[in-house]
RNA sequence: GCGAAAGUGGCGGAAUUGGCAGACGCACCAGACUUAGGAUCUGGCGGGUAAAACCGUGGGGGUUCGAGUCCCCCCUUUCGCACCA
């Protein structure tokens, strides 16, 4: 035991009385730490931004107040946190701030099962959770908490989206929507699954309904949103390319196809989109989405037909339900009528087919079998022309200058034209400039540029979100409330019912108002914001969440911005960091901000799975953090977090993995409690005198991990392994104390010191519990955040000899042991002239001797 | 179908640039201790063998003195996108 404690623990009360005795009392230590830290609620405060200090902002998804963290988050914020920390003794001032994504349908739901307000649902939830966070000693700024449901934060929404109004980017259309009957409520395109079913209600189809809604014209940032991908390097590959997929930029010409005959109501010709305006002469038919308005005016007077467009219609709709629209089987009918190709005046018969898309392009689409996949092979079907209009273009074709006939489909753009009248003979990427140019010349089509992202759809007609600050007057028309009159506020005992429309619109009181321009009577709008708006811009918010009169203080956001690190889930990938992007590129247009990306560097944590799948209340693998904590304490939990695998990749949960942490932060606090004297005058020395063998070695190891942790923060973020090197020095240091009880000469006090200050200092971003309560047994006073991270010192961590294994062909042979600084020279002398080695290459000859420095010789023989 | 990532002991995972495969932890086995514990400490632990040899990183080829790592083909799993014209 180590008697220089008593003192101190004998003042003390007798729950703390606990953590001096030889056994690791983590409940014990982790509510004495709460306590004392609850009492300084600037622990964790950043400094102004007038600071000399470097900034460092580090973030972390906000969640929505469910009710209960999971381990998901749990994982989430024990990385966040330990980079924050990590950062602070790195001496950066270091934003680490949280909120709550609060608005939403769960509230809803929760407030028609329970007959609770959702507000105070939600309040009650925000309330419990952080109580679980500060039981894991995050180490959040409470004083910057952003809660998006409350006014102070919503009516900020509603000050942006009259903004956006101001500019253009708000506006009302008529159109398709997906409508979820469960929610009972519109989804953005992005929020319905690949099988056509609600994001939200995974077993519930979605449907399509006409409603007047609200957009916000992100595609008319789709280029920039394109672009500037470029220039985040420091975010995940994947991400990247998901968003590049998303948006889906598509250079290609639109082509007017006349109508041969009679026209009706939908007009006298047919737009394609293509990509491959080259290949136009090798168009053998058109082919139209079986919703496209002009199938209904080719069709009309023939019911046989009508009802085959019908059946192609449900194919395809239910191939979309299900999920797998790629694996449909093409089906398709021809019209019976003709439109004429403009390049060439040819006759071209037209088709209604079930695998061509009406919101894409145009809905209507040239077909060439003989250079597109998909037109191949419905060409084969039924039995279409197929012409060949292009050749490949590359060397190794026939001598005599004519190329060889491809395999078709030939799809590729390395090609020639022929059978294409005076464009014979261009390269496809000439052709495709110049004949959308001849095009737009002679009135019959253009150049364009097709995305695949839509304008983002905000209407929802629920009450749990933030009211739209619009007014329809009579006389007026869309009048925007008044900037001084906001916020809009979300009127509370609203009687929340699953029958669709939104329940404010059961509000007279909130409905009636009057119209802020001439006075008369109006109507409120009664849709709310998709929570996503929430989300796109609530990390500004944390840099002075007390602002009262803007949403953010434009010099403030300069210093911290762009984010240094934003940490959360892959399935965030798409949604959220592409709208927040979005609105960012908008808030500096407006000149709030000079950033033109919110975030600099972006970490993907992969999920946390039980048993091989994700954890879920259905397949009964769900883990409770509280248990966890209950059992194992708040630091074992969060650290197994980051042992049981690489962050960014998925983490197999293992309850008995929570052990094995729980056992080395036992073994930590064992060896210090034993070997701290910071009472003794020689425990504050300098370091002075040799070291026997087995010190040295100890400080050895202690600088080779000091120097693999701090590599680690800096690069891979693979804390696994940063966590198996901290516990590798543990074992060195029992492996010390065993030597020194086999008689070897003890290590001065002065290194002791070191070792277990450094070792407490390199324990505090993972486990700030234990790490915090054995500071103050090695008798230290200051805040952990505050202490300098340690650096090491390469002299000390050099090894002295070095182990080489001996190969001879490849296989090893022998091992010998050499001075770290023998000369290859030497190195190589000592391995021939090794026994084992000399046997091996017995009355061989000799190729080549190979040495790689610190490693291995290889003996190559014959 | 396309794209990305992955496949290593009984399990989670190490091996950063091609250089000793299996670090660290769990489980298991043996020993020590005895305040008999869900405690602690020490040792062992890929297969194979008495010991060696030898065989081992999804499968098959290749490059190299040397391949888990690089190249080609194939299989499996996960994720993302999906008839995008």
């Amino acid at each position: 035991m180590a008697d220089s404690q008593t003192s101190v623990s004998n003042s003390k009360p007798q729950h703390e009385i606990t953590a001096r005795s030889d056994r690791y009392d983590p409940q014990a230590i982790e509510r004495k730490w709460s306590e004392r830290w609850a009492q300084n609620p600037d622990l964790y405060k950043s400094e102004p931004s007038t600071t000399s200090r470097k900034k460092y902002y580090v973030l972390e998804m906000l969640p929505y107040p469910s009710g209960a963290l999971h381990m998901g988050h749990v994982r989430n914020y024990s990385i966040g946190d330990a980079l924050a920390r990590y950062m602070w003794m790195q001496g950066y001032n270091v934003l680490h701030p949280m909120g709550w994504d609060s608005f939403g349908l769960p509230a809803e739901n929760a407030a028609i099962a329970n007959r609770t307000p959702p507000k105070q649902w939600t309040l009650g939830n925000i309330a419990a959770m952080k109580r679980q966070m500060k039981r894991m000693g995050f180490s959040y700024d409470w004083s910057t908490e952003v809660t998006t449901c409350l006014p102070e934060y919503y009516r900020w929404n509603q000050w942006f989206f009259l903004k956006f109004y101001e500019r253009g980017l708000a506006y009302r259309k008529k159109s398709k929507v997906n409508w979820c009957p469960k929610c009972a409520t519109v989804l953005a395109n992005e929020q319905v699954l690949s099988n056509g079913c609600c994001w939200r209600h995974e077993d519930t189809l979605v449907e399509q309904r006409e409603l007047e809604q609200w957009f916000l014209r992100i595609t008319d940032y789709a280029d920039e949103l394109l672009r500037d991908l470029e220039k985040l390097p420091e975010w995940p590959e994947k991400v990247r390319t998901m968003q590049r997929n998303w948006i889906g930029r598509s250079e290609g010409a639109l082509v007017d196809f006349k109508l041969d005959g009679i026209a009706g109501p939908a007009g006298d010709k047919i737009t394609v989109f293509t990509t491959r305006i080259d290949t136009i002469y090798g168009a053998t038919s058109l082919q139209l989405a079986p919703e496209h308005p002009i199938v209904t005016d080719l069709i009309a007077n023939d019911p046989e037909l009508l009802s085959k467009v019908e059946d192609l219609m449900t194919e395809q709709r239910r191939a979309k339900e299900a999920g797998d629209v790629g694996a449909i089987e093409k089906h398709g009918v021809a019209t019976g009528r003709y439109a004429l190709n403009p390049f060439n005046g040819e006759r071209v018969p037209i088709w209604v087919a079930n695998y061509v898309l009406l919101d894409y392009g145009t809905g209507a689409i040239m077909s060439v079998p003989a250079h597109d996949e998909r037109d191949y092979e419905f060409a084969k079907k039924y039995d279409l022309d197929i012409r060949v209009v292009i050749l490949p273009r590359r060397e190794g074709d026939a001598a005599d200058g004519s190329p060889n006939e491809p395999v078709l489909p030939f799809v590729e753009t390395n090609s020639l034209l022929i059978n294409s009248g005076d464009w014979n003979g261009l390269p496809s990427e000439d052709a495709i400039a110049k004949m959308s140019r001849y095009a737009e010349e002679h009135g019959f089509g253009k150049a364009t540029v097709t995305y695949r992202l839509k304008d983002w759809g905000i209407s929802r007609q629920r009450y749990w979100g933030t009211p739209i600050p619009m007014i329809y007057c009579e006389g007026c028309g869309i009048v925007p409330v008044p900037e001084k009159d906001l916020p809009v506020l979300l009127p509370e005992n609203v009687e929340i019912t699953l029958a669709g429309g939104s329940p404010l619109a059961m509000v007279p009181e909130f409905v009636n108002v009057t119209c802020p321009k001439c006075g008369g009577q109006g109507r409120r709008e009664t849709d709310t914001m998709d929570t996503f708006v929430d989300s796109s811009w609530y990390f500004y918010r944390y840099t002075d969440a007390t602002l009262s009169d803007k949403p953010l203080d434009s010099d403030t956001v300069g210093y911290w911005f762009p984010i240094d690190q934003y940490i959360g889930g892959v399935e965030h990938a798409i949604l959220h960091l592409i709208y927040s992007r979005f609105w960012t590129k908008v808030m500096r247009d407006m000149g709030l901000v000079k950033n033109a990306e919110p975030v600099e560097r972006l970490f993907t944590q992969g999920m946390v799975i039980k048993d091989g799948a994700k954890m879920s209340k259905n397949l009964g693998n769900v883990v409770s953090p509280d248990d966890m904590v209950e059992h194992h304490g708040a630091d074992a939990t969060r650290m197994y977090t980051l042992f049981g695998g690489p962050p960014d990749q998925d983490l197999d949960w293992q309850d008995a993995g929570v052990k094995g942490i729980s056992g080395f932060l036992s073994r930590v606090y064992r060896f210090v409690v034993r070997n701290g004297r910071p009472d003794c005058p020689e425990w504050r020395a300098v370091p002075n005198g040799e070291l026997s063998p087995a010190a040295r070695k100890m400080q050895r190891r202690l600088h080779q991990t000091i120097q693999r942790i701090t590599e680690d923060f800096a690069g891979r973020w693979h804390f696994n392994t940063s966590i198996s090197f901290l516990m590798s020095l543990v074992n060195e240091l029992y492996a010390y104390e065993d030597a020194v009880q086999r008689g070897e000469q003890a290590a001065p006090l002065w290194l002791m010191a070191d070792v277990q200050r450094k070792l407490v200092l390199m324990l505090a971003p993972f486990a700030p519990y234990l790490a915090r309560e054995l500071w103050e047994t090695l008798g230290e006073t200051s805040d952990l955040l505050r202490a300098p991270w340690p650096k090491y010192d390469p002299a000390l961590a050099k090894e002295e000899e070095m182990e080489y294994a001996i190969q001879v062909n490849g296989k090893i042979r022998s091992r010998i042991v050499v001075p770290a600084d023998a000369s290859e020279d030497q190195v190589r002398e000592l391995a021939l002239a090794d026994d084992k080695v000399k046997a091996a290459i017995e009355g061989k000859e000799i190729v080549k001797v190979l040495v790689v420095r610190g490693r291995l010789v290889n003996i190559a023989v014959k």
